[in-house]
Parts: structure tokens; C-alpha cells; sequence
DNA sequence: GCAAGCCTGACC
DNA sequence: GGTCAGGCTTGC
């Protein structure tokens, strides 16, 4: 599942292997994983060249040239669950459940988009739209300072690990990246994001930063479909400490393991390294003595 | 039937 | 505006 880190790898891949060249070609295989209607989108990108490219939080976008009188354009895309962006030489086989083609001008090789869930989307768009879409995403979390990190905190009444995964407030997080940053501060996921004390809050600051480098130094975690460019897996994933560990012991005081589901997404984390705070536990009491009240 | 990110809509 | 639930999609 494509985070910041997996979003930072496939950055780096595009630098390197498709900056400079030209869209000499479009073809849109699946229109469904495309925002932007169909025409709008071949006419908007073909023949441009790729000049340079960009990230927040787990969205890209990849600029491209004026044409004629016409102004620049980009590409964005959101890989959602499944997404996968590759540089392929442009005879290899076409496999199962690939969208779109960009051909590229040297001849040999294409950027392919494939997508098994179809839940990413891409769309041709002008720099006003581009800004209108990365306006309504909250800073990038390897960017946010502590101090912006803190006042986002305040007076949220959620639990912290749904604050964390929302993309309006903090952009690049998803399930995993928030599930390890959690445990690397040792916090409870269901603690109320507003009542995180300043130190919580600056640990908490700290570990994404930290989780989030090392990921990215190890070109991201492939639990299931995750790939780069050039279709290699991330080396994060036997660092996970807690993601998908449920009834393994914790790697720091041999608990096991729990998972618990939160705001609807499955939330793991070592019940002996991140207490529950005093204010989760008790209304976890309210819950269970008045369960018809809801 | 479950998992996921993102969008929409309901509710306060 | 904040918060949460539901739906999309398909391989396991």
C-alpha cells in the first residue's frame, strides 16, 4: 500500500528514468482510473515533455511542458491501495489489469499504470487544479514542524491513529506508517488526539520523522503489492515492529501483539509498550456497561 | 468475508 | 466544521 515512503521511492525512480523525456503517446486502457475524462486526459498530456515532478504526502505529480501558446499541465496520480507506476521496455508482456500506457520518446519504453483494485486515481490538470487538490492536504509529515505538528493536535476529539491517517491534517500516512510511528513513541492508538501532553506530542513528532526516513531509506514496505519503477519490492518490511504482527511478541518486551479495529480500519499495537491512557480506558467502561445506549 | 485509501453523505 | 459510516474493488 503506497505511503510516503513508497511514494518518495517511485519520486526518486521517475527522476531518474523519465525526467526530460517527451509523452509521445497515450493509451488508456481502463478509463475508470481516470478522473479527468478520457479525451481531456490523452489530449491534455500527449506530446509533452516531463519536466519535472513532485510529492505530497502519498499524492505525485508530474509536471509537464506549455505546448504552443498553451500552458503547463500535470499529471497527478493517487496510487490508492494498489497502485503501481513501472518504466517497462515497451514490447514487454502486457499484464493483467494495467490501465493506462504513456509511451515515451525514445522509442524503447513506456510508464505504465497498474491497478488490481482500482482504487488510484490519475488526472490531467492544470497548475490552478493541481493547487486546489495539494491545498485541501494537510503538510507533507516528513515537512511538519513540531510546533505546527502540536497546534494541528489541538482540539481534536478523535482517536489519535484515525488523526493521524487523515490526509486533510497530515499528509502521508497511511495504516502501516501510522501503526509503527504509534508504537515507536509508545502511545496508544485510541488515545484523543487533543489530549496528547506536549512531550507525547513531541515523541510522537519525533517517531514519525524517524519511521518514516528509515522506510525511506529502505525503499518502503511491500506487504502485498507495493513495487517501484522498476518493479523492485520495498526492504522495510521485516522492520515492521507491529503492522500485521497480531500474536507475534512485540520486539521490545515479547508481548503479543494486538489488533484492534479503529474509525473502521484494523489498528496494531503492544498493549505492554503503549498503555491505554487513563480517558481511552474509561470510556471504553462507559461502552461496555451501556451497550444498548450506544 | 476481509483488507485498504479516498470520497460522499449523514449527523451534530 | 468535525467525526464517522458506507461504498467502491478483487485476490486471498
Amino acid at each position: 500500500m503506497p505511503e510516503l515512503p513508497e511514494a518518495e521511492t517511485i519520486l526518486r525512480g521517475l527522476k531518474q528514468r523519465v525526467l526530460g523525456r517527451r509523452i509521445a503517446s497515450i493509451e488508456v486502457i481502463s478509463p475508470l482510473v481516470l478522473k479527468s475524462p478520457p479525451d481531456e486526459f490523452t489530449e491534455g498530456a500527449g506530446g509533452r515533455w516531463i519536466k519535472g515532478v513532485a510529492r505530497k504526502g502519498k499524492a505525485l505529480a508530474i509536471e509537464l511542458s506549455g505546448q504552443d501558446h498553451d500552458l503547463p499541465r500535470y499529471l497527478l496520480l493517487r496510487l490508492g491501495m494498489t497502485g503501481q507506476l513501472t518504466v517497462v521496455p515497451r514490447e514487454s508482456p502486457l499484464e493483467p489489469h494495467t490501465h493506462v500506457r504513456l509511451i515515451l520518446d525514445d522509442g524503447a519504453h513506456e510508464l505504465r499504470y497498474r491497478d488490481v483494485r482500482r482504487f488510484g486515481r490519475l488526472r490531467c490538470c492544470t497548475r490552478e487544479e493541481l493547487d486546489r487538490v495539494w491545498g485541501s492536504l494537510g503538510p507533507d509529515a516528513r515537512e511538519i514542524t513540531e510546533a505546527e505538528f502540536r497546534h494541528a493536535l489541538q482540539g481534536r476529539h478523535g482517536a489519535l491513529k484515525s488523526w493521524l491517517m487523515n490526509q486533510s491534517i497530515l499528509s502521508g500516512l497511511g495504516n502501516i506508517y501510522a501503526d509503527e510511528a504509534l508504537f515507536a513513541a509508545r502511545i496508544h492508538p485510541l488515545t484523543q488526539a487533543g489530549r496528547l501532553s506536549p512531550d507525547k506530542g513531541r515523541r510522537l513528532h519525533r517517531a514519525i520523522k524517524k519511521v518514516l526516513e528509515r522506510a525511506i531509506h529502505l525503499q518502503g514496505t511491500s506487504f502485498r503489492d507495493y513495487i517501484d519503477i522498476e518493479g523492485r519490492p520495498g526492504n522495510f518490511t521485516p522492520r515492521l515492529r507491529v503492522y500485521q504482527r497480531t500474536g507475534e511478541p512485540c520486539r521490545r518486551c515479547g508481548h503479543l501483539i494486538r489488533r484492534i479495529i479503529v474509525a473502521g480500519r484494523s489498528t496494531h499495537f503492544c498493549p505492554q509498550c503503549q498503555p491505554r491512557p487513563r480517558h481511552a480506558a474509561a470510556a471504553a467502561r462507559r461502552r461496555i456497561r451501556k451497550p444498548e445506549t450506544k
